[in-house]
DNA sequence: CGGCCGGTTGAGTACAATCAATTCTGGTGG
DNA sequence: CCACCAGAATTGATTGTACTCAACCGGCCG
């Protein structure tokens, strides 16, 4: 399952991300030596939220960048005529709060209880221009946080709702499985409509994907929130072929 | 017009990126000195390649990052049903072909003709330890294409076909004005194919909703790769609220 | 018990995908 | 300069899928 609640082991800011020069199965790893840790620490405070808390608010000064220590955060766009789009979801060792021109892009909400590391940008910034290997392992990081933003879009491309959820179920057994956890079994730390958001439709149509892809013995849910990988295969088969699976109707 | 003929001035690799400390309303600037360009030029090599090539194939292994001098270039990945996505739009001072594990996680393909400039890898992970400076950039600009992703992703969740396009349409704009260029007549340095394939949606679709914006009198085109935007307040309405435009059919 | 929140299900509609036919455009060679 | 060709783009008819709006369910809490 997706531990949300134990943090890093040791103690300061931590992120977490692929290697990017060795091949590790998509297993990621603890970036930051312990001496780079307790350096951000020093910068840090820690701030908790409570569930469904406004983090910071798209358009506000950005002060800071956040480094989640437990829970999951969900970075969202707000229209001008008022729906939410989610466009970023963030797990324990990821790192958000990036911005330009001073201003936040997007909005942060709490999905969950949340402890975060807060880093003013300005203190980090200079302690990034002392600290050089520090810095790279930032840069690996983003290039993680791209790659996944990059794998977001690729599922928004997908026309059929199933094979939207499919891919955010895989993506978010993967996360699980990168950060330690055992396949199979996928926890879920949001509501549908969350996952709407996230996946770009609605509350009833993630909610009928659920079905359609519980009904074809593909998944099944334990509870609301806890999802099991029935058939493997057959979800393997979706991933590869969305179309293939229409007929099983 | 958006052009991507002309090389940043000066000699060297070339990032340019929205200043993350000023407010420089939406202009970006060249994140690089003279010295730092110099630098990178040392390790880079330039590499050319024709409208329609491929620069690299994902799941090669990926031993050098790459820098656009001229020209554009698409990140796109294959499914394994043979559909491509783009998932990014690159053009001039733009970075790509970072990775994790060693392999590129996506394909690029020249939408135009391309000059590049082609940093190996383990060459250039040593340059940034020595250059805290550079490396800051590198973060700036990796968190600038972060933004931009994640700005795709919201274009990708957008339900109208026409509403998708005219975000991408005013991204193209700003990327055009952030460089230097004038607002209002965008070139679009690609095929419908292409913008289908960014857009998630098919050609004739692109086509179409073209048809509509222009029927709307919101866009007009001079040719099929030039279009003004003819009616701007309208068209910001449009962005403001997709669903508004509707009852104008 | 009643209200509320999160979630599911149903009927009708709107929109883009699909497949296919047709037009437009730019380049080439006579 | 024009005829021709091939690729690019548009347009048309039909179908599939998710949206919309709405009713309904089930657990939780006062």
């Amino acid at each position: 399952m997706l531990d949300l609640l134990t943090p890093a082991r040791g103690e300061g800011p931590a992120i977490r991300a692929l290697d990017p020069w060795t091949s590790s199965a998509g297993r990621m790893r603890q970036l930051l030596s312990r001496d780079e840790r307790a350096g951000l620490a020093a910068l840090a405070t820690v701030v908790r939220h409570r569930k469904g808390e406004i983090i910071y608010r798209q358009g506000s000064p950005a002060d800071a960048v956040f480094n989640i220590v437990t829970g999951a955060v969900a970075a969202f766009h707000t229209t001008p005529d008022g729906r939410e789009h989610m466009v970023a979801l963030l797990l324990p060792e990821d790192i958000f709060g990036l911005s330009a021109e001073r201003r936040y892009a997007n909005s942060a909400r709490a999905l969950t209880p949340v402890t975060l590391y807060r880093l003013p940008v300005t203190a980090l910034r200079t302690h990034l221009l002392h600290d050089p290997a520090l810095e790279f392992h930032l840069i690996c990081k983003l290039a993680q946080e791209l790659r996944q933003s990059q794998r977001h879009a690729l599922l928004l491309g997908q026309r059929r709702a199933y094979a939207r959820l499919a891919m955010f179920l895989q993506l978010i057994e993967e996360l699980q499985v990168a950060r330690g956890g055992k396949a199979g079994e996928i926890f879920l730390p949001m509501h549908r409509s969350d996952i709407g958001e996230y996946l770009g439709m609605t509350l009833s149509a993630v909610s009928r994907a659920f079905a359609a892809l519980t009904a074809r013995g593909i998944i099944a849910l334990r509870d609301r929130n806890h999802v099991r990988i029935a058939d493997r295969s057959a979800f393997e088969r979706l991933l590869a072929d969305p179309r293939a699976v229409r007929a099983a109707d």
